[in-house]
DNA sequence: CGGTTAGCCGTACAGAGTCAGTTAGCCGTA
DNA sequence: TACGGCTAACTGACTCTGTACGGCTAACCG
């Protein structure tokens, strides 16, 4: 009557799916074969058979979250609007997987999945009028700042926020001396709150008010 | 006639020192407490007397790192000038520490250190005459960049460049599908080569030009 | 039905971080 | 000078990591 097979069921996917969900849960650092491998119910040495090693199955791991990532776009849309869009479906990974994002960051634009990324990116500068390697750097300044804000991003959201709704500004700021750092003082003193969306969105409209005459 | 003493002299200072040799020289991963001992010709639970634990450790590394930048800075500069010197220091350290970046990087603004960076964006900012949130807002904006960049650069930066002066624009280009990465492929083909540096100015000017009104 | 093979498991080892217990050198005082 | 005590380094052990090797078993193929 159980039409399951007996023997456990392993795939790459599903270690894929296991590995990030203990990301998610426990951070990056606690990711282990082991674990991984106790969360499919299965031994360490199994995982193997699917995955050459463990760097393989973190870049796996970044292939996929990054994979997940869905800018719809519209090709014939205005250039800036289509740049906007981008940028902001890349940082929602930082809303969707903040603890993975560390591992995204910390890889080049290689594989197939972060390939596309850039792929992406010089597409919408041609389409701005661009060319060839000026069309490049700028892709590239893009994608450096939203690499930098999401890395940003994600270590704000390590802990999740009390009721206030806001996350001071820096975390132990009682302990801050005015006299070394008077304008991070007369910040907090102003009550300043970090939000995320409003200064991505600062940086993101300089880049764009920026660009070079085409 | 030895005035050396008998025992091992250990320090922070020299601990934090070995740590950044050895990332330097084998990468991030390869730093251990125990290499870092033996570089010392001490055992691994000596470092423990000085150094609550191996992250504290990695902490000190970062702290130095970024300590050790020097962003020579005249206050009655032009403040658009002033950015540019900050943000060039900041880069420097993929040149001096390219393996250490990934440490700085992972790290939120919250150190003395990187605190000071903070602050000192925010003075610049402010002297541009921006006030409060926007100050802040805009020198994250500016910080963000940087971060990225050199997260890309340090990536580069991983091996040596051939003699030809210039790194390939992206590895294993030949692998490349040229119907799924029409720009990619094109930029490959008219030989196009990864300038860090002037990458990083593309993106800088940008943000700069793009500044708000005041 | 016999053989091959793909996929899982158990064992084992080197190297990691770090706790506990021990020892050795230095320094102030008698 | 002799001694007592304290600080700092050492030794050993424990747990956890990644992964190489070899054995077993269930499924498939002719």
């Amino acid at each position: 009557m159980n039409m399951e097979p007996v023997r456990a069921v392993l795939s790459r996917d599903a270690i894929v799916n296991a590995a990030i969900d203990l990301i998610e849960r426990d951070g990056v650092e606690a990711l282990s074969m082991r674990k991984v491998a106790a969360r499919l119910g299965v031994a360490a040495m199994s995982l193997y058979h699917h995955v050459p090693n463990k760097a393989a199955l973190v870049d796996a791991v970044v292939e996929r979250v990054v994979s997940d990532l869905d800018f719809a776009d519209d090709p014939a849309a205005d250039p800036r609007e289509r740049a906007r869009g981008m940028m902001r479906a890349f940082r929602k990974i930082a809303k969707d997987r903040p603890k993975s994002v560390n591992l995204v960051i910390t890889r080049t634009f290689e594989s197939p999945a972060t390939l596309r990324l850039y792929e992406h990116a010089m597409e919408i500068a041609r389409a701005a009028g661009f060319a060839g390697g000026q069309a490049a750097r700028i892709a590239s300044a893009f994608l450096s700042y939203v690499i930098g804000s999401l890395l940003r991003e994600a270590r704000f959201a390590r802990e999740a926020t009390s009721g206030t709704g806001g996350d001071p500004f820096i975390r132990g700021a009682d302990a801050i001396d005015p006299a070394d750092y008077p304008n991070v003082t007369a910040l907090v003193a102003e009550g300043h709150v970090y939000d995320a969306d409003a200064e991505f969105e600062v940086g993101l409209e300089m880049l764009l008010r920026g660009l070079p005459e085409v």
